[in-house]
DNA sequence: GGTGCTTGTCATCTG
DNA sequence: CGCAGATGACAAGCA
C-alpha cells in the first residue's frame, strides 16, 4: 500500500499557499473546517479497488487524510462518517493559515487543490505541478504527489510535514498511477512506472492486449473503466452530452497533456510573477478565447489554459460519483448561501444534484477548464452554450479590475447591489485593459454575491448596458436548483455574445446560428459596439433583456416560453420581449412576403412572355392556314369551273354552272345535278344527320 | 421639396 | 380559441 503526501507536508507549500493567497489579494471567506469536513474524492478510484477493477493498484489520492497525508480514502474516511476537523492534522493547517492571517483560504477541494497546485508546482516546478495537476486529472481531480510506502500511514498520527518529502521527488519517484492521463503527462520519466502499472491493471481486469501500445492500453481501460464500475455506469447513463463530457474528456487530456502542463504552469507564472495584478495578468480574453479559438481551429491543440485547468473536472467527478455522498451539503445549506449559485452556474457538466458545493471563486479557474477541457470542435460550441460564459463572467471579474476586498465582500452580503460596482470597476482598480478583455468583461461579468447581482451582470453582458434601477430588473430564481441555475446561466450568459451584432450581421449569423454552436459568438462578442442598433435592440438594451434581439426571434417556441419561465423578468421585460419577437417574425414574415411577391410578379411577368409568344405563334400559324385555305378555295373554283367548261348536254350545249352542280356519289361517280334537286337533297339528308 | 424605393410595423386575415 | 404566418396598408428613411 502506498500512500499520497500531502500538499501541505511539502515545507513550502505553507509558504507558497500564502503568497498565492497573497497575490491573488483573495479573499474567499473560507470555511476550512467544511472543506476539510468533505470527503475525499477518491471514493471513485475507492470502488474500483474494492470491485477489482483495472485501478486495483492505483493510489487512493485524498488531500484531507485522517493523518494528514495522502492515503486511502476508504481508510481514512469511513463511508458516511465526517471526520472531526479539529481533531485532524488538517486542522492544524487551518489555524496556520489563519495564524498568517492569510486573507485567502481555500475553501473547497478547488481551491486547495488550486494552492496545492500553485505550490506544488512551484516547489517542484513545471513536473510538479504537472504531477499535481496529472494526478488530479486522472484521480479524481486532486492534484497530488505519490509518496512511497513509508510514507506516514493515514491514522498514524505522523506529522505529515515532517514526513514528507518534496511532492516533486515523490512524484518522480511514483507518479500518481490513478488514471494513464497521469503517464501520459509524465511520460517522460516514468515509462517503466507507468508501464508497470497499466500491467498490473491489465492483469487486474485480465486484459488480453499487454503488449499494446501505451495509448492503446490506456484507452482500452478507459473503455473498460465504464463496465466494470457501477459509478461509471452511471455516466454512460446520462445524456450524450453528459456523458461526453465525463468520458472523452480522458482521452482529451492524455492526448494534451503537456500542453496542459505548460499552460497550467504558465497561467500560475503569471499568477506569481504579477502579484499585484495577479489576475490581470492573466489575460482572460486571450487566454480564455485563444483557447476557444484553438478548440475552433484544431482540436490538437486546443487546449490551452483551459485544459491546464481542467483536473478539477475531475475533482468533480471523483466527488460526484462518490456513492455515499457523504460530502454534498443538503440543498437547503446550499440555497442559504448565494456564493454558491456560482458554483451552480459553473456545474453544468455535472447534473444539477452533482454540483460542487462550496466552490467558491477560486473554483472557477479549474471549472473553466472542466468545460474547456472538450471544447475541441463540435464540443466547444456546446460546452460555450452552457458552461463556458459562466467562467468568463467569473474570469473576467478577475481580469476586470478585480478588487478582493469588495468579491470579499460580495459574498459576504448576498442581497446588496455591490455586484453592481463591477461596472464601477472598469475604471478603478484595472490598471490595463484590452479591448478584448474589456468586452469579455462587459458582456460577461457576471460574478457577485447573488444571483440577482449576477443576472445584472449577465444582462449587461446581453445589452452592453448599465443598471440604473438593477433590483427591478432581472431577477434569476435562485432558489430553485442548480440545474435550473445552470441552465439559467447557460441561457443568458449564451445569449450574450451575437447580441451587439448589427441586423445584417446578426442575420448572416444566425443562419449559421445553431442552439448548439456558438463560438462565433465568442469573437463576434469582442467586436461588439453599440452602433447601428435597431430600435429593438436598443430597447431591448434599456430595459435590459438579458437575451439578445435575434435569439429573441429566431429561438424556438419552445424554447422561448421555457426562457420566459425561466427567468424572473418584470412584466415591462416580458412585454418587450414578446414584441421584439413579434416584430422579428413579422419583419421576416414582410420580408419573405414581399419577396414572394415579387417571386410572383417576376413569373407572371415570365408568364406574359411566354403567352404573348405562343399567341404569335398562333396568329402566325392561323394567317398560314388561312392563306393555304383560300388557295385551295381558289383552286376548287378553278376547277369547277373547268369541269363544266367540258360538260355538254344531250344537245351539244354547253352546261349552265348556274343551274347544275357537281355532285359525287358514294361509289365515287361524278354526277350532275340540278341545283334544285341538289338543294333538297342535302335537306334531307341534313335532316336524316339530324334524326340520326 | 417631390418622388420612388426599401424597410419596418401594425392590423387583419388565414390555415 | 389560440397561435404563427401571410398580407395589405401605412409610415419612416434614404437616394
Amino acid at each position: 500500500m502506498k500512500y499520497l503526501k500531502p500538499w501541505w507536508s511539502d515545507g513550502g507549500g505553507l509558504l507558497h499557499l500564502t503568497i498565492l493567497l497573497s497575490l491573488a489579494g483573495l479573499r474567499l471567506d473560507v470555511d476550512l473546517d467544511l472543506y476539510l469536513l468533505l470527503p475525499p474524492p477518491t471514493l471513485l478510484w475507492d470502488e474500483l479497488l474494492l470491485a477489482g477493477g483495472p485501478t486495483s493498484s492505483a493510489y487512493a489520492l485524498s488531500p484531507f487524510p485522517a493523518s494528514g497525508g495522502w492515503g486511502r480514502a476508504d481508510q481514512l474516511h469511513p463511508k458516511g462518517r465526517e471526520p472531526d476537523p479539529e481533531a485532524e492534522p488538517e486542522g492544524r493547517l487551518l489555524r496556520e493559515v489563519r495564524a498568517l492571517g492569510v486573507p485567502f483560504i481555500p475553501r473547497t477541494r478547488v481551491d486547495a487543490w488550486l494552492v496545492h497546485s500553485v505550490a506544488a508546482g512551484e516547489a517542484d516546478g513545471a513536473h510538479g505541478l504537472l504531477g499535481a495537476a496529472a494526478a488530479a486529472s486522472s484521480a479524481g481531480g486532486v492534484g497530488a504527489s505519490v509518496d512511497d510506502s513509508s510514507q506516514a500511514a493515514p491514522g498514524d498520527g505522523g506529522d505529515p510535514r515532517a514526513a514528507a518529502s518534496s511532492p516533486l521527488a515523490a512524484g518522480e519517484e511514483e507518479k500518481a498511477p490513478a488514471e494513464p492521463t497521469a503517464q501520459v503527462l509524465d511520460a517522460g520519466g516514468h515509462a517503466n512506472q507507468e508501464n508497470e502499472v497499466l500491467r498490473e491493471r491489465h492483469e487486474a481486469v485480465d486484459h488480453s492486449s499487454q503488449n499494446v501500445e501505451n495509448e492503446q492500453r490506456v484507452s482500452a481501460q478507459e473503455k473498460s473503466l465504464p463496465q466494470k464500475n457501477e459509478d461509471e455506469s452511471k455516466i454512460a447513463d446520462k445524456p450524450d452530452w453528459e456523458a461526453e463530457k465525463t468520458t472523452e474528456p480522458r482521452n482529451e487530456r492524455s492526448l494534451n497533456g503537456t500542453e496542459t502542463a505548460f499552460s497550467l504552469e504558465d497561467l500560475f507564472q503569471m499568477l506569481s510573477s504579477q502579484p499585484e495584478n495577479s489576475l490581470e495578468g492573466i489575460s482572460l480574453g486571450n487566454t480564455f478565447l485563444g483557447s476557444i479559438n484553438d478548440g475552433m481551429n484544431s482540436s490538437t491543440h486546443n487546449v490551452n489554459f483551459s485544459q491546464a485547468i481542467s483536473h478539477d473536472v475531475n475533482l468533480h467527478e471523483a466527488m460526484l460519483l462518490c456513492p455515499d455522498n457523504t460530502f454534498r451539503r443538503e440543498p437547503v445549506a446550499r440555497t442559504s448561501q448565494p456564493q454558491e449559485s456560482f458554483l451552480q452556474l459553473n456545474s453544468h457538466t455535472t447534473t444539477p444534484e452533482q454540483t460542487l458545493p462550496g466552490t467558491n471563486l477560486t473554483g472557477f479557474l479549474p471549472l473553466v477548464g472542466s468545460q474547456m477541457r472538450n471544447l475541441t470542435s463540435q464540443d466547444l460550441l456546446h460546452d460555450l452554450d452552457i458552461n463556458i460564459f459562466d467562467d468568463i463572467n467569473l474570469m473576467s471579474l478577475a481580469t476586470e479590475g478585480f478588487d478582493p476586498m469588495e468579491v470579499s465582500h460580495l459574498f459576504e452580503e448576498p442581497d446588496s447591489d455591490s455586484g453592481l460596482s463591477l461596472n464601477s470597476s472598469h475604471n478603478s482598480t484595472s490598471v490595463t485593459k484590452s479591448n478584448s478583455s474589456r468586452s469579455v468583461c462587459e458582456g460577461a461579468a457576471g460574478c457577485s454575491s447573488d444571483l440577482e447581482s449576477l443576472s445584472h451582470h449577465d444582462l449587461e453582458g446581453a445589452v452592453g448596458g448599465y443598471y440604473p434601477e438593477p433590483s427591478k430588473l432581472c431577477h434569476m430564481d435562485h432558489r430553485s436548483d442548480s440545474g435550473f441555475c445552470g441552465d439559467l446561466a447557460f441561457q443568458h450568459i449564451y445569449h450574450n455574445h451575437t447580441y451587439h451584432l448589427q441586423p445584417s450581421a446578426l442575420d448572416s449569423t444566425s443562419r449559421s446560428f445553431s442552439w448548439h454552436g456558438k463560438s462565433q459568438k465568442v469573437s463576434k462578442y469582442l467586436n461588439d459596439t453599440d452602433r447601428n442598433l435597431s430600435r429593438d435592440e436598443r430597447r431591448a438594451k434599456a430595459l435590459h433583456i438579458p437575451f439578445s434581439v435575434d435569439e429573441i426571434v429566431r429561438m424556438p417556441v419552445d424554447s422561448f416560453n421555457n426562457m420566459l419561465s425561466r427567468h424572473y423578468l418584470t412584466d415591462l421585460q416580458v412585454s418587450l420581449i414578446r414584441d421584439i419577437r413579434r416584430r422579428g417574425k413579422n419583419k421576416v414574415a414582410a420580408q419573405n412576403c414581399r419577396k414572394r411577391k415579387l417571386d410572383i410578379i417576376l413569373n407572371l411577368e415570365d408568364d406574359l412572355c411566354n403567352l404573348q409568344a405562343k399567341k404569335e405563334i398562333l396568329r402566325r400559324e392561323r394567317a398560314q392556314y388561312n392563306k393555304a385555305i383560300n388557295t385551295m378555295k381558289q383552286k376548287l373554283h378553278d376547277l369547277y369551273h373547268d369541269i363544266f367548261s367540258r360538260l355538254r348536254d344531250d344537245d351539244g350545249r354547253p352546261v349552265n354552272p348556274n343551274q347544275y352542280v357537281l355532285q359525287c356519289s358514294q361509289d365515287g361517280s361524278v354526277l350532275i345535278v340540278p341545283k334544285e334537286l341538289a338543294t333538297s337533297g342535302h335537306k334531307k339528308e341534313n335532316r336524316k344527320g339530324k334524326r340520326k
